[in-house]
DNA sequence: AGCACGCCGACT
DNA sequence: GTCGGCGTGCTC
């Protein structure tokens, strides 16, 4: 008998078995519904296999489903990925069929002739309807636009019988992009970049590339021209361009649409059901060539995926923390292995990961310079908070005022960077010392004062702010600590009464289209001094911007985070790199209490090798990442009694292993959340030990109730 | 994820 | 005396 391995959409960590029906012929990757308890799931094939008879009674195949299969590759890939990640197998397919369980478009209804059918009465209107239509099907508002006459005449037909309605299942065209529609003109930089990756798309087989170049040294020319190239030499190859966040698609879409004469397909959270689907079904059936998407685009059914690009690689937004957890850019590299593709992570401040994987010969390094007549770099300043502090509840220093004024006389414009949102971070009672907090959370409530509430950035609670103190009572005693970018707007408006500010925050720019509107008013000079958090801090060219305020250099420097020195620099190079684009030179000057401290020395010298070399060199003494590696697992559950019970489990049993050590369990960074209490264990191993194996065979030997929840995050990027 | 089985409060 | 609350556990 034939028995079918299915993986389910469940948390299981294995696939069930099924009994293969005689008549019914199967493969690995076709989707199939199977009885499960009472019910019919969905669920893709991952072997068939001949047994002689078993112990269990198998239940069988309830069905063939005539949805495409999911091809080779992507199974591959979804099997890999969710052992590297410790996660259902079955979840991980679930991630392939997404685009599956979205509503089919409408179908479109269209008018054609009737066999020979003639109008009782011909009038001239109607003469001119049939002969637009013609033998062709068109929408009756088409119709009448082509014969111009009004719909009532196309109605008056169908009525009478001589045209009918049809309903054709609308099948969206994904245009065939043309590699030479308006190829870019390349420097010999980009050109070579161009080149080695196409090279290696067309040798066929794995490779990877870090392609790193400064902002302004034409990245994206790059990488598209090597995919024209890719799909020059082979039409039928797929190229998937993953982005760390929506808002930076849309500038991408039109650039490609202009390069090759045809839009490319999107997949993110923003693109309308139906025409997820149609995306989802084009991709499988090989007539879609470029999509661009965030990270759940990896798991499109491509079958003829050959060129993979992560743009902004370095960005935190490519790791998946909820449910699933998975770095885009990590199983990108891995999908490419599978695939036998060639990948390209693309970024002016790479990740350490990615720089020292290009510096151990892993990735080839492509390296772009400098573009010629681009601006240059900012003079990068540190100002010692020290020597000219701000005055008392104020955060911006007489030598930044000092500058901005200048900036603003001369008419041009002002990014004041502070990565907080909000209006203050901290709001407490100066009578008991009292901080807000969400309930059933620790984290501090964060002052809102343009919606004049309280928010928790964590859990999303937000209260209005309470007049009296919640601890001891007494009236007007709470006091906002801290600043906000609402707060240094706030400032920067006193100070400079006749400029005109914005705020860009996640809270003011609620979406894509919201930043795009925003992003056009700093470019066409509508603004003066622009006050953002990290999401103004890339992918943006303001021409008439020259001097970025850093307004608090520290602020992700402290906190003990692995990879918050790394962050900072990035963050600050991004910014920075955001002034004095086009002709005219920028400066940036960076409030900081601790001006020695290595990084922003090697930022403020605009060096980045040597922030590379001080950085790597403290993780390979501390053999953290990228020179070792960390698991997190994370148990959480309501009742603290029993999250503590399953961590003493845990610790008890840790099987012995070299080169590889388990710290904890300890208190999570943030222990409560929601009422739910948070207990850590980190495991740090060399990098040749096999960290899932140990990890595997460690849970293994842990019953976890329902009560409480565990969770693996391999290769953690923070530690919340 | 569903959906069952399984032990403790308000009802015909 | 039952109907039902959702807590734990299983689904090939």
């Amino acid at each position: 008998m034939k028995v079918a391995s299915v993986l389910i959409p469940l948390p299981v960590d294995e696939a069930f078995d099924y009994e293969v029906p005689e008549a019914m012929v199967l493969a690995r990757g076709d989707q199939v519904a199977v009885p499960l308890g009472p019910r019919l799931m969905r669920g893709v094939v991952a072997e068939v296999r001949e047994t002689t008879g078993s112990n269990r009674r198998l239940k069988a195949v309830e069905q063939r489903l005539t949805d495409p299969p999911v091809p080779g590759g992507t199974l591959d890939f979804v099997e890999w990925a969710a052992r590297w990640t410790l996660s259902p197998p079955g979840e991980m397919a679930a991630m392939a069929l997404k685009g599956l369980r979205n509503p089919a478009p409408r179908p479109e209804r269209r008018v054609r002739r009737v066999g020979e059918r003639q109008p009782a009465r011909p009038t001239a209107a109607r003469t001119t309807v049939l002969e637009a239509l013609g033998e062709r099907a068109m929408t009756a508002v088409d119709l009448a636009r082509a014969a111009g006459v009004s719909s009532g005449v196309v109605k008056g037909l169908i009525d009478e019988g001589v045209l009918e309605v049809v309903e054709i299942a609308a099948v969206a065209a994904f245009d065939p992009p043309n590699p030479d529609h308006r190829p870019a003109e390349l420097n010999p930089d980009q050109a070579a970049a161009a080149e080695s990756v196409s090279a290696a798309t067309a040798k066929g087989g794995y490779s990877a590339f870090l392609l790193d170049g400064v902002t302004g040294s034409g990245k994206t020319e790059a990488y598209l021209e090597a995919v024209a190239r890719t799909l020059r030499a082979d039409p039928t190859a797929q190229v998937l361009i993953l982005l760390p966040e929506i808002a930076l698609t849309q500038d991408l879409i039109v650039r490609i649409t202009t390069r090759f004469g045809a839009a490319p397909a999107e997949w993110h959270s923003g693109v309308a059901p139906p025409r997820r689907r149609q995306v989802w079904e084009a991709v499988a059936a090989g007539r879609c060539n470029i999509v661009v998407g965030a990270r759940s685009a990896l798991f499109l059914p491509f079958p003829k995926l050959r060129l993979l690009i992560v743009d902004e690689e370095h960005d935190g937004s490519f790791k998946q923390e909820d449910g699933l957890v998975y770095h885009g850019r990590d199983l990108a590299v891995a999908r490419a292995r599978i695939e036998e593709a060639t990948v390209v992570l693309a970024s002016a401040t790479p990740s350490l990961e990615t720089l020292w994987n290009a510096r151990q010969g892993r990735y080839g390094w492509l390296k772009l310079g400098r573009r010629h007549g681009a601006a240059t770099l900012p003079d990068i300043r540190l100002l010692d908070l020290r020597e000219a502090p701000p005055e008392r509840d104020q955060w911006l220093s007489p030598p930044l005022k000092e500058a901005m004024a200048e900036t603003l006389q001369a008419g041009e414009q002002v990014l004041l960077f502070l990565n907080r949102r909000g209006y203050a971070p901290v709001v407490l009672c100066r009578a008991c010392g009292h901080r807000l907090t969400a309930p059933d959370t620790d984290s501090w409530l964060v002052e809102h004062r343009y919606t004049g509430r309280l928010v928790c950035h964590l859990t999303g609670f937000s209260t209005p702010r309470p007049k009296h103190c919640p601890a001891c009572g007494a009236e007007d005693t709470l006091v906002s600590v801290g600043p906000g970018v609402e707060r240094v707007e706030e400032e920067a408006r006193s100070l400079f009464p006749d400029a005109r500010t914005a705020v860009f925050s996640s809270d003011t720019v609620p979406d894509a289209r919201a930043a795009r509107a925003l992003i056009q008013r700093m470019t066409d000079g509508e603004i003066d001094i622009l006050v953002a958090t990290q999401a103004a801090a890339k992918g943006h060219n303001f021409p008439r911007l020259t001097l970025v305020g850093v307004v608090d250099a520290d602020l992700g420097l402290r906190g003990g985070d692995l990879r918050a020195a790394e962050r900072t620099f990035q963050l600050l190079t991004q910014a920075t790199g955001r002034a004095g684009r086009a002709d005219r030179p920028g400066r940036a000057l960076l409030q900081t209490w601790t001006p020695d401290h290595p990084v922003l020395m090697a930022l403020a010298a605009g060096d980045r090798d040597a922030f590379i070399e001080a950085e790597m060199a403290e993780r390979e003494a501390a053999s953290l990442p990228p020179h070792g590696r960390l698991a997190a697992i994370i148990l959480s559950g309501e009742d603290a009694a029993a999250v503590e019970r399953v961590a003493g489990a845990l610790a008890a049993v840790i099987p012995n292993a070299e080169r590889l050590e388990v710290y904890g369990p300890a208190d999570a960074p943030l222990a409560l959340v929601r009422g739910r209490r948070r207990k850590r264990l980190l495991v740090r191993a060399d990098r040749d030990v096999d960290l899932q194996g140990f990890l595997r065979a460690w849970l293994s030997r842990v019953k976890v109730p329902g009560s409480v929840r565990l969770s693996v995050d391999v290769d953690p990027y923070s530690f919340l």
